[in-house]
DNA sequence: CCAAGGATTGGC
DNA sequence: CCAATCCTTGGA
């Protein structure tokens, strides 16, 4: 079952944690690329100065403030791409970002952190920003197994968007997964806080 | 036009 | 720790 517009359209943080545990589909010229989200990070409101969109409707940033469930593929450092999806209501900029994802079907390399998981399903600005995710080529489809414990931290590489939205803990993850990206990978999962110390 | 910096990654 | 690498943005 496919997740419709009505889920995306929701304040980011919500749909971020909701996000834990689903399935990212992309079906590639015939080879159906899959993964299950772990890790997210919500960008909420024009007032967020850590979002794309706190600038106004730039033109990378303009999409996001066009309504939800369409995907927002970034390219950051030159090579590595970002997808997002908006959320929110239409004039109401917020989009979540996904983070980190376990690999289940058709990707040919890693799916830890943001540019990699893109990379892994085949993902890119080109072909896939603007895309809406009620089509049949990118979308997501509901899990109903339990997602397990919810962490939420602060956001990565935020800092020069002062303390004040750097401190908000709109990163959401799974605890229990082995595919978190970032400086605290492994910190939550049982296996690897209980061998540490 | 130019300069600065980035929602990252992998190598040292 | 640090550089790659180029896109986006804002300012002159």
């Amino acid at each position: 079952m496919k997740l419709g517009r009505d889920f995306f359209a929701r304040p980011a943080p919500l749909v971020a944690r909701e996000l834990l545990g689903q399935r990212l589909v992309h079906l590639d010229g015939g080879v159906r690329r899959a993964a299950r989200i772990v890790e997210t990070e919500a960008y909420h409101g024009p007032l967020d100065r850590a979002s794309h969109a706190f600038r106004g409707p730039t033109p990378r940033a303009g999409i996001m403030f066009g309504g939800a469930a369409v995907a927002y593929v970034y390219v950051i450092y030159g090579n590595h791409g970002c997808m997002n999806v908006i959320t929110g209501r239409p004039g109401e900029p917020s989009a979540v970002l996904l983070r980190s994802a376990e690999p289940l079907t058709g990707c040919h390399h890693s799916t830890r952190g943001p540019g990699n998981l893109c990379r892994a399903l085949g993902l890119g600005r080109d072909r896939h920003n603007g895309l809406d995710l009620g089509g049949a080529t990118l979308f997501f489809e509901r899990d109903d197994a339990p997602a397990g414990r919810i962490v939420a931290t602060p956001r990565v590489n935020v800092a020069s968007a002062g303390p004040r939205w750097a401190a908000r803990r709109w990163r959401f993850l799974l605890a229990s997964s082995d595919w978190i990206s970032g400086p605290d990978r492994g910190r939550y999962s049982s296996q690897l806080s209980s061998s540490r110390r």
